[in-house]
RNA sequence: CGGGAUGUAGCGCAGCCUGGUAGCGCACUUGCUUCGGGAGUAAGGGGCCGGAGGUUCAAAUCCUCUCAUCCCGACCA
């Protein structure tokens, strides 16, 4: 393609709504402009690294026996009904309604449009297991849109949906899809991980997500490099308490009698602490939450946090959240910064570790005032123990020996979930089988940001110059640049590398433009081209143009025209991922 | 939805406090010079100051209301 017949507005200047580094340059090199609050116009340039990503995903799907179908986007409020979703999934479904008043929804994902199809066609065990995916737009409408396309209402998304007789032909499928997803990441340059997930509002009972690693990531991963486990943080399992050589000598002594000591004005654990001369591992929190059957309260030590997402998965809720302002007005027998689970009408649940604890503090439940001496067999009323406490960076891994905790942000680019028959059952999926009798058919779904993942790449790969472009993402893999494309001599070398590269199949971009050298290298650079060719006056009368390599800067003189059959190897050379 | 901020030319911003003919840089147009890392110079074009209402002789500037966008927190690919 020549430069100037395409339409690549480049920015010098970020827009002042842009705070990360890949909504920046997607702005500046023209692959993107917004239109309203994550709602994104996708241009020429970032139309090619889309459709490049989005390839790399056909293949490995189709690899795996999967087939594209293209779905809806405007979906029947009475699928949602069924499913119960339509209730359930709240604001972030954008409803609509059609000139018959008929209530609609942009879609936000397709698990009830695939199983009414699924549903309707596949009645025999003889049909199943069936894979079928969509790369399409979405629409979330988000409480808070930010990061560009990492966090768009409107987004590109790959969506696959597997079929099943039994859970064990999910988990097949299930193993290969985690397969084909380290593919497709390996494939687009990403360093990422694989790790063990909550599954949120799409439901289901086995998940994994795919992590690009990056600092602007909204997620926390923790991951041993002992032993190779890692999950999301907002699930990740601690360690079963070991008693310590304290613990182990207060429980060797007379437990002490629990007595209320006056605290005034002493609400936090540090607080606390520091009047009475303990340590925070001697205090234990008793922290507030709601869910669908009222009020729960949830024990952790002094110096811990308690994870909600870990404890709603012990509780088995619909839904769980701290307790707010609102809750505390209703109950007034509740003291901030005095609770304590002795008197409490609800049911507490406890972190193990308190399970190890002796002559603990607790709060009163009146103001300033906290109980001292505290057993936790003699004293309280537990509901049920477990791990519930949020895991931190050198927490000792729950699955090796003496492995740690690192924790390290990512940006979710893929999620994986074994649905089970959530939707098959809602919506009567339903398969007869080889003893002529019914059964929901068991699912799986698997999701990839196709848009997201390109802007993980770019969070990924960058400088202060532009995008550095994983090869197999780039927009083009050559750029051919004339120091000056109005001399003849040059134009001609130019215009046969660049027709040479074509018929080599080899993507090529040639700057014709009017422009200094100065303006062409830096659109080159901030485009991210992996390779340009420089070709100018002095070095051609030796016979030479030049090779820069984007990523690293190298800069070298090659023999032209001998260059254009060079440059097969020197991109396989110079690219990432090295390219078989 | 709570907290914070911002809307002035295509983009980035100043002007607002203390009302008085709307400015700067980049981009754009034309001429001359320049031409290997975002050129110099001269001349130009382009704005109901987000919108509505109010105060005032007079509003980008003060007041009220609205809309939009961004940032920080609770949700998600």
């Amino acid at each position: 393609m020549y430069f100037s017949k395409l339409f690549i507005p480049t920015l010098k200047e970020s827009p002042a709504d842009a705070d990360v580094i890949s909504h920046k340059l997607m702005v500046r090199a023209g692959m993107i402009r917004q239109l309203a609050s994550g709602i994104y116009s996708i241009l020429p340039l970032g139309l090619r690294v889309l459709r490049k990503a989005e390839q790399i995903i056909r293949e490995e799907m189709n690899q795996i026996g999967g087939q594209e179908v293209f779905l809806p986007s405007i979906q029947p409020a009475e699928l949602w009904m069924e499913s119960k979703r339509w209730d359930f999934y709240g604001k972030e479904l954008l409803r609509i309604k059609d000139r018959h008043g008929r209530e609609f929804c942009y879609g936000p994902t397709h698990e009830e449009v695939i199983t009414d199809i699924v549903r309707k066609e596949v009645k025999s065990y003889r049909q199943l297991p069936i894979l079928l995916y969509q790369i399409q737009t979405k629409f979330r409408d988000e409480v808070r849109p930010r990061f560009g396309v990492m966090r768009g209402r409107e987004f590109m998304m790959k969506d696959a949906y597997s079929f099943h007789v039994d859970e064990k032909d999910t988990q097949h499928t299930y193993h290969q899809m985690a397969k084909a997803y380290t593919n497709i990441f390996e494939r687009c340059g990403l360093k990422f991980k694989q790790v063990q997930a909550d599954s949120g509002t799409i439901g289901g009972s086995f998940s994994h997500e795919f992590m690009v690693l990056a600092e602007s990531g909204e997620d926390e991963i923790g991951f041993c490099k002992t032993c190779g486990y890692a999950s999301n943080l907002e699930l990740a399992e601690s360690k079963p308490p070991l008693p310590t050589s304290a613990d182990a000598a207060a429980s060797a002594t007379v437990p002490q009698d629990m007595k209320e000591v006056a605290t005034p004005g002493k609400k936090s654990v540090a607080e606390v602490a520091g009047f009475l001369k303990l340590t925070a591992r001697q205090i234990v929190k008793t922290i507030l939450l709601e869910n669908e059957n009222g009020l729960v309260a949830g024990l952790v030590r002094g110096d811990h946090e308690i994870n909600p997402i870990k404890m709603k998965n012990l509780l088995g809720c619909e839904w769980l959240h701290p307790a707010n302002e609102e809750t505390f007005s209703k109950h007034r027998e509740l003291h901030r910064g005095y609770i304590g689970p002795i008197g409490l009408d609800f049911p507490i649940y406890a972190d193990r570790e308190v399970s190890v604890l002796h002559d603990f503090v607790i709060g009163a439940n009146k103001p300033s005032a906290h109980f001292t001496g505290v057993q936790v067999q003699r004293d309280l009323k537990i509901e049920k123990f477990g791990d519930i406490k949020a895991v931190r960076a050198k927490d000792p891994c729950p699955r090796c020996e003496d492995g740690e905790y690192e924790v390290k942000r990512g940006i979710e680019v893929g999620h994986i979930f074994i649905l089970g028959n959530k939707y098959s059952s809602a919506m009567n999926a339903v398969f007869l089988d080889q003893h002529g009798e019914e059964n929901a058919m068991i699912m799986g779904c698997y999701g990839i940001g196709v848009g997201r993942t390109v802007a993980a790449a770019i969070e990924q790969s960058n400088d202060e110059r532009g995008i550095i472009w994983p090869r197999n993402l780039a927009p083009f893999q050559v750029i051919v640049i004339p120091v000056n494309y109005s001399n003849g001599d040059l134009q001609n070398v130019c215009d046969t590398i660049y027709r040479r590269l074509h018929e080599a199949g080899i993507e090529t971009l040639l700057d014709d433009r009017p422009n200094r050298l100065g303006v062409k290298l830096n659109d080159a650079d901030l485009i991210g081209i992996p390779l340009q060719i420089i070709v100018g006056e002095k070095n051609l009368s030796a016979g030479k143009v030049e090779i820069k390599i984007r990523a690293t800067h190298e800069s070298s003189l090659h023999p032209y025209p001998q260059v254009i059959e060079d440059i097969p190897n020197i991109l396989r050379n110079n690219s990432f991922p090295a390219t078989p």
